[in-house]
DNA sequence: TTCCCGTAATTGTATATACAATTATATACA
DNA sequence: TGTATATAATTGTATATACAATTACGGGAA
């Protein structure tokens, strides 16, 4: 019941902020509320408003001047790298059938790694899904996902072969900040066999952090064979 | 006159945590002291050694544990894949010396592959160099890089060990558009020699294309050792 | 032995307060 | 009119304090 838990003052201004800028009440380049100002309209101290905005300035989405006033910074110029695509949509752009497989579906205590990915305590109930997508009946992709089962309240009962969990999720918690780690690995045993490939060919995995106005929704680990896949991108900047 | 303006606690804080770091009085997943202890070192308060900690943590140096402690993180290098950085600089930001090792420049006739990826024709005049690039003397990244001779008239003459072909071409031709593909890959024979890795061990290949006002500037095979090498990248969307 | 509970250590959050630094603007003065 | 100065608004940093939450660990009970 972490959700019924309050969450911290200050990550309730941050998400205020968020969704004001979300929904253009704080378009870019306008002035959001100064400290003193979030401080009385969140009846709090000016440090924890502080606290607050000084942490949207690390993320970048805000710049402040001192003497000024703190701003929405203009930051739709970054056009993100890896787009969030959904891997159905993706195989069957190509023309090929997309078909996957629930490999499993269940209520977990969370390991100390992914309670440390996911922003949770060790041992709190997460979501555990894994499912095998594949391409034409070849598997191109395994997604390990974690979800915090405080917010998805709803994961278990969801039909993943006709949703993908990414559907799922960005309908209820609309993206607003995403993470990717990538790095080049050797299959362990579970995956080579699911992958049907070499034990020593290369995978590239990408580590996926989702946020929805500001809270860490789901941590995933997207496996797939170095032979059938590539990441791309192309992005114009200004 | 910069310098000689006193630099606020909390940084003084995290710079002495950042050089324990850099010269090993703090290893990875080593303890560091206590909020309360900080703040007697420094005769600060305990909350500007909070906050010194706390940026130290949003910047995934350190890790902490409610109830536990504070630890180094066990810090992996990450490349940001929004940002076209200058490895030397990543290098540097971390603390680590960068160095380097001009392997070859030269000029070529473009093959079929590069032709074909540089957008001339095959057998026109191309400009070819590979760096090895090493972080506290270990390599990190393999840069294979190709320009278009018509383009870069000069790039024969540079000193690489002290700009790199980035910094050189950004200069010429600031950055209009970026193409990435990504691919886990085993190494070839040259490959792991250079990289003085196992010949299994697998590598993440970053191809990048740059152009600059629509113009196809640059292609280069970016290699790097799966266990050594993350690229990563964090966006806000709105 | 095994389990439960209290305690110490440590981090997490929050407050009220203070003063410094920066900037724009209004005001007074030559 | 033009210029120097005071002032208000705002952010930047720092402190002392308080209590909550988490974890490890040791001591005692079953």
């Amino acid at each position: 019941m972490r959700d019924s838990k309050v969450r911290p003052r200050y990550q309730r201004i941050k998400e205020f902020i968020y969704r004001g800028i979300k929904g253009h009440t704080y378009p870019p380049d306008s002035q959001i509320p100064a400290e003193i100002e979030l401080a009385r309209m969140f009846k709090v101290s000016r440090m924890t408003a502080n606290r607050a905005v000084r942490e949207l300035v690390n993320e970048g989405i805000l710049v402040r001047h001192q003497g000024l006033g703190t701003f929405v910074a203009d930051i739709q110029a970054e056009s993100p790298l890896l787009e969030i695509r959904n891997i159905a949509d993706e195989v069957r752009a190509r023309q090929h059938i997309y078909s996957n497989e629930l490999r499993l579906l269940q209520k977990e205590q969370a390991s100390a790694e992914v309670a440390a990915r996911l922003g949770v305590a060790k041992g709190s109930p997460v979501f555990h899904s894994l499912i095998l997508h594949k391409e034409n009946g070849v598997p191109i992709q395994i997604e390990d996902r974690y979800v915090d089962a405080a917010i998805a309240h709803g994961y278990l009962e969801q039909d993943f072969s006709r949703i993908t969990p990414n559907q799922y999720l960005s309908e209820l918690f609309p993206l607003s900040e995403i993470e990717h780690i990538i790095e080049a690995v050797l299959p362990d045993r579970q995956v080579h066999e699911l992958l049907k490939i070499d034990p020593n060919e290369p995978c590239l995995l990408v580590n996926r952090r989702t946020w929805s106005d500001g809270r860490l929704i789901s941590y995933a680990r997207l496996i797939h064979p170095g032979s059938r896949y590539r990441l791309s991108s192309r992005s114009a900047r200004f």
